[in-house]
RNA sequence: GGCCCGUUAGUUCAGUUGGUUAGAACGCUAGCCUGUCACGCUAGAGGUCGAGGGUUCGAGUCCCUUACGGGUCGCCA
């Protein structure tokens, strides 16, 4: 297994990496007990500087670990830490009290014989590096390449690099051919904004920057290329997030011909189950990922991207409260969440029940009521006395109910709404209670989705994905409710993040315009928003299917981190710039002039 | 665009009911120290308390406006 703390030793490199030239002879991962007496050249970052008068000691840091330098003259004059410098020296065991087990060089040192400044460091650091990821981000991003240094920060890119290049070993092992697609690309009519490129040669025409491979690597299946997939940029102009950067990310996108759902799970999950078998801190792996309907998700989660390491569950017990007295309930989408033995937990006191009705309201519910199972077997809380003897009963046989059990209510008129408070609470108490072990990854995929939804006047739009296929196909899209069609479309979802997301396409004309047709468009629509693919199908395609993992996201969860930007070497800002370049900036007139823009 | 939180030394933060000269740690500068490894000790420099306005005898502290940062909702087929 790769062991993530140790990854700079599993740096060691050959031949290459010994290349011996001028500013060094050895890097610190070369240097063992056998080097002792032998006079060698090292060169890296001045880490620290202890100066104990008539001896100093450095700890000279390259990219590859860190070994002590032993200096007994005058040669650290003008030596400022994180500055870069070359010392030659003899190397020589320490004494056994001296011996640091911290560092794998931890047994020898360097005696400094000479010593070279390679690059000066010219001002006060804006922070220590080793103590970056305290700094606040936008001096971090200022200063990255200082960021950078840090231990973390590197062991963070380390990990990214292992983690692409094993993906691309083993998308190659199951015979998928990585193949690059355009980054200069055309706007595509759905979807999120585009980022804009002007044309110089084409006055008042513009690029847009691909906001996913999706069309090409649907063409590359009508080419009769079976197995596509890319690490592939995609750009999109949309706000950040925590788990979702500004501007671009990156996505192991890939697509398979002549594919139902199942291979593509079959092909998504061969390669997730390795790559966190092998790359997670603890080594703990995936078990089994089950597939679960959107509409399964919606009602025992609350939401469709469940965190499965959260052992909670909704129930819906809406039938119990038709026609009820009760009049915040009565004809309500009404759902239970049961919560064991809480009411034997010390945590749970009054006013944790207070702080959770705050944060009930803070959400927009209106409030947030609960029963306590007491130890005769009887409810407690403000909610029982609404409760009949029958709807006492089904509701302790429909959740579950045992003493000692607390179950919290959520009503509301709308059925969306319900299930979405529900898996709020569902989350929020799980954190509270602290049910969810953060070193755990639990996976699903979510199966199913609407092909339509209702836009705001109540007419359908495409739910996800206008691309994928309708289940059922033409029947289904002649005959049904148009919200009753379910899509061949399924997310995967690590540890309550939503880590891909695929289709088995239309791959069929005939569909896609009548697919079109109930989403208000007519078929002149189609051939103009996807007139490339509109062609291609007409032209002997295969049935095809896909997904794309996100990259950034799959590092996150590995590293155990909270946001994705700790992941990627040079991240935009959360409000999309590049603090360090100053982008976006402005051009000069000339570029402006030949690109045909007016800035109002 | 809405909402929440924040902004005090280079960095991370503290700063009481509004009350003397705004503090600490790390970093920086200088000095001492021959075995440290987050070295230690001594001294020192470093602040328009994000900006503007208001209340007050008096504002880092209270009020308003605004800028910036983080999170979140919208958005992300």
């Amino acid at each position: 297994m790769f062991n993530q703390n140790e990854s700079k030793q599993e740096l060691r490199c050959g031949e290459l990496c010994s290349m011996a030239n001028k500013y060094r002879t050895k890097t610190t991962a070369m240097l063992t007990n056998e080097n002792v007496g032998e006079t060698l050249r090292v060169a890296g970052w001045v880490e620290t500087i202890r100066d104990h008068g008539g001896i100093m000691f450095i700890d000279l840091r390259d990219h590859y670990g860190v070994v002590q330098i032993v200096v007994k003259d005058t040669l650290l004059e003008n030596v400022r830490r994180e500055s870069t410098v070359s010392i030659s020296g003899e190397v020589t065991k320490r004494s056994p009290e001296t011996f640091n087990p911290k560092i794998s060089t931890g047994e020898i040192e360097i005696v400094a014989e000479s010593l070279d400044i390679l690059g000066q460091v010219y001002e006060n650091l804006p922070f220590e590096p080793s103590a970056s990821r305290e700094t606040g981000e936008d001096v971090r991003l200022k200063y990255r390449f200082l960021d950078l240094r840090n231990k973390t920060m590197q062991d963070a890119l380390i990990l990214r690099s292992k983690v692409i290049s094993y993906m691309r070993e083993s998308m190659n092992g199951m015979g998928f051919l990585e193949m690059q697609t355009p980054i200069l690309s055309a706007s595509s009519p759905e979807g999120a904004r585009d980022f804009l490129i002007p044309s110089r040669k084409h006055h008042g025409k513009f690029y847009a920057l691909p906001q996913a491979p999706q069309i090409f690597k649907q063409l590359l299946m009508v080419s009769g290329f079976e197995r596509y997939y890319q690490v592939a940029p995609c750009f999109r102009d949309e706000d950040a997030r925590a788990d979702r950067t500004a501007g671009e990310f990156y996505q192991l996108d890939l697509e398979m011909a002549f594919a139902e759902q199942e291979n593509v799970f079959e092909v998504g999950e061969s390669l997730i189950k390795s790559v966190i078998g092998t790359f997670s801190k603890t080594g703990k792996g995936l078990e089994d990922i089950p597939k679960i309907t959107f509409a399964d998700a919606l009602l025992k989660y609350g939401t469709d991207k469940p965190d499965l390491r959260n052992p909670l569950l909704i129930v819906d017990i809406s039938d119990l409260f038709v026609n009820s007295d009760f009049k915040p309930f009565a004809n309500k989408t009404v759902r239970a969440l049961r919560i064991p033995k809480m009411g034997e937990n010390p945590i749970a006191s009054k006013s944790f029940f207070k702080s959770m009705e705050d944060f009930a309201l803070s959400i927009g519910m209106k409030g947030l009521g609960y029963v306590k199972v007491e130890q005769d077997g009887g409810y407690a809380g403000p909610i029982d006395k609404f409760l009949t003897d029958e709807s006492r009963e089904a509701i302790r046989e429909r959740a579950g109910l045992q003493v000692g059990d607390v179950l919290y209510f959520v009503a509301e008129s709308d059925e969306t709404v319900a299930a979405k408070y529900a898996g709020q609470i569902r989350a929020e108490i799980a954190e509270r209670l602290g049910l969810i072990d953060k070193d755990d990854f639990k996976a699903c995929w979510i199966t199913d989705f609407p092909f339509y939804e209702r836009d705001d006047s109540g007419k359908a739009a495409f739910g996800h994905n206008p691309f994928s296929m309708p289940q059922g196909e033409l029947d289904a899209l002649n005959n049904k409710d148009p919200f009753e069609i379910l899509a061949y479309q399924y997310d995967f979802v690590l540890n309550g993040v939503e880590l891909a997301s695929g289709a088995v396409r239309n791959h069929n004309p005939d569909i896609m315009v009548k697919a079109f047709e109930i989403a208000g468009f007519s078929e002149e629509d189609v051939k103009n928003k996807f007139g490339a693919l509109y062609s291609a199908f007409r032209f002997g395609a295969p049935p095809h299917a896909g997904m794309a993992f996100g990259v950034d996201r799959l590092l996150m969860l590995l590293l155990g981190e909270e946001n994705v930007r700790e992941t990627i070497a040079f991240p935009l800002n959360s409000n999309a710039q590049d603090v360090m370049l100053g982008a976006p900036g402005e051009v000069s007139e000339l570029q402006l002039r030949e690109t045909h823009i007016k800035i109002r």
